[in-house]
DNA sequence: GCGATGCTTCGGTTACGATCGAACTATGAA
DNA sequence: TTCATAGTTCGATCGTAACCGAAGCATCGC
């Protein structure tokens, strides 16, 4: 008994709903007021006010004020890995939410998880980076190749920027819609900044999900191909 | 709000002290009774009855009878993996026991994640390998070489057995002590197995610590040692 | 200055869940 | 059979934490 870290207070944290429901919509990358996750959270502010103090406090929350909001972020990745761990574990033994919504399938398509790409899409953008000798697969590990980089700078990205970063390049994500992994690190968040500047996506206003245009889906199908 | 699987049920699981207490005690990959864990989680048997259908109930656990007692062990890997990356992240932020307790330093030292060896002798284990070259480690992932499955020959373990399970080889596990990987996967247990099944090293009774005996200390640091 | 907005703090209510004593079931030992 | 041990179920108690209304700050626009 009293071996190790103390799990309890980190689960009791994620344990309430309201928290919960905060920081999956947090994953989302986007930093919200307190307002708004009042809303997702279904409770009133003050009750909001008191969970959000209670997050920052445990270090999965940060916050900055900005006039007279207030902005919440996740602490840092790690945070976004923790619970996106949670939540693909609780896929797998069927914790699922009582009602699935109308915006399930957008969000199983493709969403931002963090700063990345997600989803089926996500899986897919991997899987081919990964067919076409541009990321070497070892274990669950991932890792840029000299190919992967030269076609990279083709489409605009250029590695030797992201590697100044302390962040690792790439690192797998567990995905929880699909059940395999997709590029995360920073690589996964170049990609897909790109994806949004070049107009190929846009982020949804109150989700997580993804919408790609007709004219985008085309350039990223083709851009990343399934093997037959 | 309403976006995905719900973790909030498996965060109030292992947000209760007594339920984390028992959980981290089977990380120990031993099967414990009710009334063990009662001990571990420090309630009467009753409490520790209800919690316990709880765990099961939320899948975390499994149970199996023998005679009038009932052991209970961890579900699968997966929940292994959950508790340890959860300890991982709580000792990143500070989220540390109250009192240390004397037997942390032999927790630190080499104890049992699972059913493998962790703490710092894990972590040198795993360098040790990454430097002789009988593992790639590319990222986070980890990978067997062909030089590595010969050295394992020569001490006694059939990497070929192994690659028969459906469980994965290698696998990297985030060490909450050390804060570095240290290996998982069938060959983790493999090793960890081969040190007990040699004498070099016992397990404790009530703990999760391993002790290596002076021969075995001795043996294990040549085995796997660091380079300067 | 003023009101409006965003957020926090205070106080009091409420509800849920952890807890344990006691009674009950099941298995094993004598 | 009887007694002992392991565990569950029931019932009642109790504490804590989530919750909201109301009041209090802080910041913006005017």
């Amino acid at each position: 008994m009293k071996e190790g870290p103390d799990i309890a207070q980190i689960g009791a944290l994620i344990g309430d709903p309201a928290r919960a429901n905060m920081l999956a919509a947090l994953t989302g990358g986007r930093a919200l007021t307190a307002t708004e996750l009042a809303g997702v959270g279904g409770i009133t502010v003050q009750t909001a006010s008191t969970h959000l103090a209670k997050l920052e406090a445990g270090g999965l929350l940060a916050q900055r004020k900005q006039g007279r909001h207030r902005y919440f972020t996740l602490a840092d990745e790690a945070v976004a890995r923790l619970i996106e761990s949670m939540m693909g574990f609780a896929a797998g033994r069927g914790h699922l939410r009582h009602q699935p919504g109308p915006k399930e399938p957008a969000l199983r398509k493709a969403r931002i998880c963090y700063d990345h790409l997600a989803g089926d899409y996500g899986v897919r953008m991997l899987d081919s980076l990964i067919a076409s000798g541009s990321i070497d697969a070892v274990g669950d590990g991932l890792a840029l190749t000299e190919k992967g980089e030269s076609d990279l700078k083709r489409i605009g990205i250029n590695v030797g920027d992201l590697r100044s970063s302390r962040r690792p390049l790439c690192r797998s994500c567990l995905d929880w819609s699909e059940r395999r992994a997709h590029l995360a690190g920073s690589l996964g968040k170049a990609l897909l900044s790109s994806f949004l500047d070049k107009g190929w996506a846009r982020r949804t206003a109150e989700s997580r999900s993804i919408n790609f245009s007709p004219e985008g889906d085309r350039q990223f199908l083709k851009l990343f191909p399934v093997d037959p």
